[in-house]
DNA sequence: CGCACCCTTGATATCTTTCAAGTCAGGTGG
DNA sequence: CCACCTGACTTGAAAGATATCAAGGGTGCG
């Protein structure tokens, strides 16, 4: 890091704080006087809908760049809850456009990540959109895994998974009993199984199959 | 604009393009040499999958920045396809990087389009993954109208929509014949009609309201 | 012990897809 | 001008997938 980006980081930080799990603190609608980078813990980015629906956009791992939008557009436009406990890297809004001006590559950096965000959300459109139930579960699965691989939290074939089969079944658009008989039929399959808060893959050539993905690793994030 | 920011611009534009109907100018897969900004004319984002599905993100209207994800991730990650003749404005994407250098504002406005990119495929995604039939096609209607209303292509309650039951079959995930049918469901409603590539809303009121959509308008845009 | 919350499973209802035809308009060649 | 073709739109009926309803089982916790 140069001189001048330590000394804009000192005034952009603004300390660190931690939520306990079930803890919403951004909320869909609010603005928020500040943005958040993930340093440890899981959770959720979600919409309501008016008709009491929900729908998860993605799950949050460490690395993740959370409240762009409620300071680049006033408010955000989904929101987010702690699914374990999280603690966090909490930096002002108010210094945000002045990142742009005196670290640019950190504005492109940004950019970058926005840019990721936007793939991730159509690569999920298309799933929700076109695949059968065994296939959007097994793809929000193997995405699962291999975030949680890119963080070095996988420890042999299996890694941590803090959900519960309702976030699961609201984040590929099935219902929750659908959803459970998705899970039980990979189980049984002897692909993959998620028992206790941890996700097991057993056979992952067959799970990145079903899911339709390659077997590419996910791409290194820069850190902000 | 400053002179810096003229002096930026005359290296970063390399000129203006026109692609015919049915052009597809952004490959999946592919790296592209230029961005685009649409000068005029409307067209397709769009995902193919291996199984020979097809996705619509998103529809292209004027104004729209294109080739982002080419320049920041090496390839794009989806394809773009002209729907009506469109006029394009073509960027190096060399130069791209020195934008955020040169004139930081701009590189924020970037990241601003980003967002909305972004917010936009949140909300099509929950209604594609929470929404029935007659929703989805009433969101995805709605949407464009009030695109097609901040760009100034609406006469009276109509606005030009040259795409094909195809396209909104497959944008938001129903079969053709369904989206058709919900098509004939809402033209005997007395809500909306599209025919001979016009898109008509007789009851905006109970358009939106059926797409579970406020009554906000679409927010302007900063021009790149 | 009883309450909450989550996971699981079977049966039934609903929605959506698929299949199969048929219409209609524009374009082309005789 | 008309026969023919193609692509897009339309419609009905049957098949398939998913949602909803209902109920039971497990676990942690006050």
């Amino acid at each position: 890091m140069s001189d001048a980006e330590l000394g804009f980081m000192r005034r952009f930080k603004a300390g660190e704080t931690s939520f306990a799990p079930g803890t919403i603190f951004l909320n869909e609608g609010e603005g928020s006087e500040f943005l958040y980078t993930v340093l440890s813990g899981q959770g959720l980015r979600y919409k309501l809908l008016p008709d009491g629906g929900r729908q998860v956009l993605n799950f949050v791992f460490p690395g993740d760049f959370l409240g762009l939008q409620a300071t680049v557009m006033g408010e955000m436009k989904h929101s987010v809850i702690a699914s374990s406990q999280m603690r966090l890297c909490v930096f002002r809004r108010s210094e945000f456009l002045r990142l742009f001006h005196e670290i640019p590559q950190r504005g492109y950096d940004v950019t970058w990540v926005a840019a990721m965000e936007e793939h991730f959300l159509g690569e999920a459109l298309a799933t929700v959109g076109q695949a059968g139930a065994t296939r959007r579960v097994a793809w929000a699965l193997a995405k699962l895994f291999r975030r949680a691989e890119a963080v070095g939290m996988v420890s042999g074939d299996s890694c941590p998974l803090p959900y519960r089969q309702r976030d699961l079944a609201d984040a590929v658009g099935l219902s929750l009993v659908h959803t459970n008989k998705t899970l039980a039929r990979l189980r049984s399959l002897g692909v993959a199984r998620w028992d206790g808060g941890r996700l097991t893959i057993h056979d992952f050539d067959r799970m990145t199959a079903l899911a339709d993905l390659d077997t590419a690793a996910a791409a290194p994030r820069p850190l902000i």
